[in-house]
DNA sequence: TTATAATATGTGCATATGTTCATATACTAA
DNA sequence: TTAGTATATGAACATATGCACATATTATAA
């Protein structure tokens, strides 16, 4: 039998991480990281968007744990840090794919 | 070999669907419904909120799908609309159950 | 040192969001 | 009809969000 029960502490953070891949650019970035490392420039460059607003969602996601890091001289190279976030995100692009 | 292009229309898409997932409100009522169907007011009381702020989402909700209504004399009974989506949530519940 | 490059950050702004309040609507029952 | 109940809706409000701009920070290279 299933415990039906949820605390706050637990929906809180679900609407998290779903609010984290609730906003087109973050998706785009996301997506474009699970395919590659990629900098910061990098990013911007392939969605055709400024370098802070790329800045500010990398942070975002970082602070959620959902990116991570690495840094060579002065650049900062970015990757996926959540395997079952990532995973919740590409199966629901690869649903979307095959119904609409 | 995948292909992993997205055009924007799928990334609005699967963005309003999160979206619709990142309230805590929303959550609430979604799992409620998953257990069972339920009135207006019964989610209400259930979830201790205002009947105007429940109407509300559930109206958000309605749009995308995500739920159906059953009309009885004055009373709206509403219950899960989209199977998919009600699978990502309550998954992501059980994982975060298991694991936070 | 100075200049340059990549990234990070603070601020302001327009817009979006979630809620409450008051009220409207739909339906029932007396 | 009238009163009562359940739900829906419109408006207003406080807060949150995503972005651009300017500038700061960090590290490199000349």
């Amino acid at each position: 039998m299933h415990d039906h029960s949820l605390d706050d502490q637990q929906i809180d953070h679900i609407s998290q991480i779903f609010k984290a891949l609730s906003d087109p650019t973050r998706i785009k970035v996301l997506h474009l990281l699970f395919q590659r490392e990629c900098s910061v420039n990098e990013i911007a460059e392939q969605l055709n968007m400024n370098q802070s607003a790329i800045s500010h969602q990398l942070k975002y996601l970082k602070q959620l744990h959902l990116v991570k890091k690495r840094k060579v001289k002065t650049m900062s190279y970015y990757s996926p840090d959540d395997y079952h976030v990532m995973n919740l995100l590409e199966q629901t692009i690869e649903h979307t794919k095959h119904t609409s």
